[in-house]
DNA sequence: AATGAATGAGACTTCATTCAT
DNA sequence: AATGAATGAAGTCTCATTCAT
């Protein structure tokens, strides 16, 4: 994580080194983001950025939290595990899976944007994936799934999610699910009436509804 | 596509540079990977890859798609669209479901072998997503998903399978489920006993099948 | 000059060649002309190059001497420095000019070919002057411009050739002196009418006339 | 352009740059220089050109500028096109064809020079008409020519020089002539003494006169 | 007589990172 | 506290030429 320096900087300084550093890596991923690249964007010397930060892979964990951090603020949720906690224990069994429909409206909802956090959001699943990406802590990459994860595990505690199934596995093919979908229809968005996207939608969701029902029943973790 | 004279040369060295390369596009990625570490590890010298290939991603391209045949005749499927198409063609509305497993089960069975084919069609459906990735053509990238696209549209003939949404997007959604159950499956395959894996494998098949089944209706096309 | 063989191939065959190695060497010169790629377009193997010529530098030397034997064919002049001669001698003092005008129109003539003879002795002029090109030997050079040398030379015998500086430095300025205005009125060539056009080549000869008129004497060589 | 910081080094290690540039520009044109001897010779790690320059035909044009601006305080004329146009706007009828005269003989100075300005300068002409060369900004263009072409502009204002042709014209053939003179006399410049020298020169300048004078009328541009 | 596979040096360029100031 | 010049390895690709067959 960024050196402590980073923090006494000025907010909006911070910000928009974050901010061009967003962007590359959602572009580019993280290999094939360049260093140079941001530097130059951001009108930074060479050296300031190995002033702030470890290295490359420190700057990019740096961005994706900070990612994280806004989209949390910018949904109205606090940040941070605690908090989401709590929002997720008000649920009861009857609105849960409306929860789960509206968690899914907003991931498309965030392919239109632009905003250097949504971007990045958006292009963490790929990214994850790279052979040569950094080690994530446990901490990024809990909290960028942790709404899902916290969620599924209420809907277990309510009975409305399938238990016989490790939750781990169920968070992970929903997410490869959800992101699937969301990149299907992103590309045709164009060509898409109103009509055929609300239907689209449904479906992804009632997919995930069925794929995760409390009707299947049987494993212990 | 690699330039004729590929064809010409003895098989056993063809068959070795593919699997150099093969072997690091799986480990890097595309654009991570290094044409000189190929050259190196497969003896050759500077100049000759580009002797037998265009560029970079025409080493790729054919790379790939000897992947693509070579698994084909692994599991005694005749390569190329038309063999696979007859072969589908078979299938009848009780059999389908057996035949979906089946295809599910291979594609984690996959999962464990070194094979350089193998891994590298594991890898290729996060090589695909690279921002700075070839553009394949349509012929490697249909032959790569022309299993899962033929068997879902005979399904359909069939009556088995929805017709309510797209054939694409059924295809991508499903494949999307599967390579996220494979990953989380095979990166736990040592601490798990028979008796899990076997119920998981199934588990994956049952939300494959209740995604896919037709008893949702009405998408036109 | 080409290995003795040379001669010994189709003529087909070896017409085709130079084709393809004229075009070459007029688009990119000597030194950024690629064997490669003449090898590639002439649909040959790599070793017959170096079966047939020397090096580089003796296919663009073979290349250019049969250009200019092909020029001399085609102005209906017979090739070979003598033959030359004696359409030079033909000349008297009256038809001196109007020689040199026909000489001149024709350079300018040349200019909206694309045969291959035509584009290699347009760009002679250039590729003389790369600092690795080729050294030719005196034999080709002398028959690019002997023409000129000749007539020249045959202009100060019959009296209307100033004789008041070396015949080499006349000559060297005149092919400039034409080249240039080649070259200026090429690039303009669609902007103009055929009066300007006209207008133009009459003043390029009245240039080159008031340059070489005799009315200037007195240097011995 | 080289990029801002190109400025801020120090001034002789600039120079030094330029310097070997500038030679190996002059020694082998643009496409035949080496970027990799130019850093070998200067003494500079592999990397740091594309530190002070955006690619190699940046480094070309650099150079080739910082040879024009050192040609100009040479001559002790003021650099860049204005104050050249002043310098010219003092010339009287009278004293044009010996200014003319005076730029000639500087022409000719200046191929004794082994500066790396002077050789670049002279190899410009050369450069220019490579096939793959930089195409470069009217700026540095427009400068290289600059005196020649504001001389003849001027010596039309003053109705010395003819206005029967364009501009251009006169100025690409009068600088192809002068050109094509300092070369051939420069080749045999230990084989000649003064008298053959001066004799040479003038005359070289007696066909300029005679090409551009006003005698000539009628073109309307 | 003719091939064509193979070479390896060298081309331009980008990279993440360091360190003296 | 912060800079920005400098590094040098590695990147992909092209080149003219050779040589065993």
């Amino acid at each position: 994580m960024a050196l402590p320096r980073f923090q006494n900087l000025h907010s909006d300084r911070r910000e928009h080194i974050l901010e061009v550093a967003g962007h590359e890596f959602a572009d580019h991923g993280f290999a094939g983001a360049s260093v140079n690249r941001i530097l130059d964007r951001a009108g930074l010397s060479k050296g300031v950025l190995y002033y702030y930060f470890e290295d490359k892979a420190d700057l990019f964990e740096t961005t994706l939290e900070a990612a994280v951090r806004h989209l949390f603020e910018e949904r109205g949720l606090p940040g941070g595990r605690e908090a989401l906690g709590h929002w997720v224990e008000t649920l009861d069994a009857d609105g849960f899976w409306d929860a789960l429909r509206e968690m899914s409206r907003q991931s498309l909802g965030l392919l239109r944007s632009d905003l250097w956090y949504v971007r990045l959001a958006r292009a963490y699943p790929r990214i994850r994936q790279e052979p040569a990406g950094p080690t994530l802590t446990g901490n990024v990459e809990g909290l960028g799934r942790g709404s899902l994860e916290a969620l599924l595990s209420r809907g277990r505690a309510l009975g409305v999610v399938r238990s016989d199934l490790p939750l781990d596995f169920l968070v992970e093919v929903s997410a490869a699910l959800d992101h699937a979908g969301d990149r299907w229809i992103v590309e045709r968005l164009d060509a898409m009436d109103d009509g055929e996207l609300a239907a689209l939608m449904d479906a992804r969701m009632d997919m995930l509804r069925d794929m995760l029902d409390a009707a299947h029943v049987g494993w212990e973790e």
